[in-house]
DNA sequence: GTCAATCAATAGCGATCGCTACAGAATGGA
DNA sequence: TCCATTCTGTAGCGATCGCTATTGATTGAC
């Protein structure tokens, strides 16, 4: 029944095929380049993944979970401005952390666009909370400020990816944080 | 001297080849499509524009121009604020515009950096006018804002391209102008 | 040891990639 | 009119694309 086992890793097949999809986009990584950075002959690959997509797409809810699990993190600390500014903190060091490619996978590949509204819908129910504790006014338009945050990752990612440092992206992350305790500015007085 | 003209408006063909380009970016946009959407057979485009890539580069550069011009408008209002308000503002519109591909080219194509580059200097050249001006604090940092508002446009094509409205860049980009007056948070009590 | 099962590697499939050789058509100058 | 020149379209170049038929190697069950 049971045949010849494999010859390499799975997981570490997996890894290798997202970093190099993490590098270079869905798109423009060829079958020959996963080949390669995986250390896998393309029929071995085939067998063990079924085809290109299906391998991206493994590959891609590996990096989304992490993803959440590091927004989670965040989420728990105790106020909304507090989880924001960790989240961006976290964004702009990930970005540019040099043992990973520049930039983040799931906000530069266009066809992540569902886990993009993933992560908007987390940050959104985040500020709904932190409206409810009142740590942000009770006017701040949390679906605005979600999807501003989602846009500043956006492009603090292509940022990254044109080759801005830490200090660069840290500089945006900063600047963003006052777009977000000031929605409605006569609550932002009231509020200080 | 003179031989057979030319079939083809060069201009109109070069709109079209622009067009493409910006809807399926460069590496994605094959010859076949070009010329499809261009009217015009392989030889026709080699010999009107050279290559693929020369071809969008002289599209893109269409492109990076008419940006500048609507920025340089921009840019001439009064205040600076004003003047960063009408760039969030156009390009919301810009790039939920019907008549033309989503998202925005320059802030989308990977290898368009040094025009995003320029971009940025102008923002920045405009916001050290607003300190000298005293339209903003004198504390701001400009080079921290002009990446900033850039992250904030890159975010905003990347939103249209998954497909948001014109009234969620809209609120994208109120959202950010809460960040532009707000960098030292003294001098925004003073200011206003 | 034998056999069924499962893997790995070579080699190459049809399609598409960017690009061009070639030949015929259309022009202005002599 | 005839030629040099330039454009146009067909047809196809070599390379790469995503993917797979085929074969031989390696395993556990018996």
């Amino acid at each position: 029944m049971a045949g010849r086992p494999r010859s390499f890793d799975r997981d570490a097949a997996l890894g290798a095929a997202l970093e190099q999809f993490w590098r270079t986009g869905y798109e423009e990584t060829s079958v020959a380049m996963l080949t390669s950075a995986m250390g896998v002959t393309p029929p071995s690959l085939y067998a063990a993944f079924g085809d290109k997509r299906r391998l991206f797409e493994e590959a891609s809810t590996v990096y989304f979970q992490r993803t959440c699990e590091a927004v989670d993190l965040a989420a728990a600390l105790p106020s909304a401005r507090a989880a924001v500014a960790r989240v961006l903190d976290d964004t702009a060091r990930a970005h540019t952390d040099p043992a990973t490619p520049a930039g983040c996978l799931m906000l530069t590949e266009p066809r992540l666009e569902a886990q993009r509204e993933v992560l908007r819908r987390r940050l959104k129910d985040r500020l709904d909370q932190g409206v409810r504790d009142r740590d942000l006014a009770a006017s701040t338009n949390t679906d605005h400020l979600a999807s501003f945050l989602v846009a500043v990752l956006r492009g603090m990612s292509g940022s990254a990816r044109d080759g801005a440092t830490t200090e660069d992206l840290l500089g945006i992350a900063e600047t963003a944080m006052g777009a977000v305790h000031q929605v409605d500015r006569a609550d932002r007085v009231v509020g200080d």
